[in-house]
DNA sequence: AATATTTAGCTATATGCAATAGCAATCTGG
DNA sequence: CCAGATTGCTATTGCATATAGCTAAATATT
């Protein structure tokens, strides 16, 4: 007793999780499958899930600095720094110097190559991702997380 | 110039981004900005977000092991040892001997009033996030996101 | 019954991401 | 001109997660 009804199959007990019902809890668990899932397809061109979003950020653009990124992208100067870092030294991105203090992050050529793969990763992601989700609710899924936190 | 109109307001940049209509996207900052929420609630009762959905899950039963609660959660039980050792010296649960090397793993007495808080945050913390949801979308969350893992 | 495999729980360690505190150089508004 | 804001940085910390590998116990196979 205490156990229900269909425990002899091998489904893991991935039907009963009592917590599914809660917005906060499916919102967890969906983002971080998804990030795990969009880490692992940016990993084949090296680049981690913040550093891609920062190319296509400042794609076409030439007036970027790195607290203008961050401030889009919600991240702290503190945390820029590794960041820029990275993408300066796999060389994707210069830094032109706009006045005494402040740069502007622009794609090099090869920056403008990577950030294609980019958009090629990640328009196959997000048409997946949309794909799984039943057609009534799909159009509805941007619009309330943007209501979270726009 | 190269910069739009409205900037002479302290509006953040926020709704020049990009990236905003990416569904990828919108969950990672949804569910950043969720979690980051929950995460402050939580701390006035002391506990984490994974430490809360254990107390959640085991409430009431007396058959979860370590392992069980790992698959339910997806926790792996490496994650799952300091888990359970900082619930276990906060006095929240027992660990029950079912044989040779499993434990269940119970709420104490104290686990249970913890239980009952964590109920109460969380209660307040799902209805909030659902309220700024315009209730056009407000149904079709959770469904669209349990489509993405379940 | 003896052996092999699987399971439960653990240690140690690494990664990705974000937070805080604090600093030096530079820009800017009164 | 200068006080205060901004830019970019260092150093450190925390959290959640991951992998690799271990011991001991349970279960399956022959």
């Amino acid at each position: 007793m205490a156990r229900p009804q269909n425990r002899n199959q091998n489904t893991p007990a991935v039907s009963d999780d009592p917590l599914a019902h809660l917005p906060g809890y499916a919102l967890r668990r969906a983002a971080n499958a998804m990030m795990a899932e969009l880490g692992g397809l940016l990993d084949s061109i090296d680049l981690r899930i913040s550093e891609a979003s920062i190319l296509l950020l400042i794609d076409g653009r030439d007036d970027m600095t790195s607290s203008a990124i961050g401030s889009v992208l919600d991240i702290r100067s503190a945390n820029m720094v590794p960041l820029l870092n990275r993408l300066s030294s796999a060389g994707l991105i210069d830094k032109v110097r706009i006045d005494g203090k402040s740069m502007a992050i622009v794609l090099s050529d090869k920056g403008r190559e990577k950030a294609a793969e980019v958009r090629a990763v990640t328009d196959k992601f997000e048409s997946d991702l949309l794909r799984r989700i039943p057609a009534a609710h799909r159009p509805h899924l941007v619009p309330a997380l943007n209501a979270l936190w726009r």
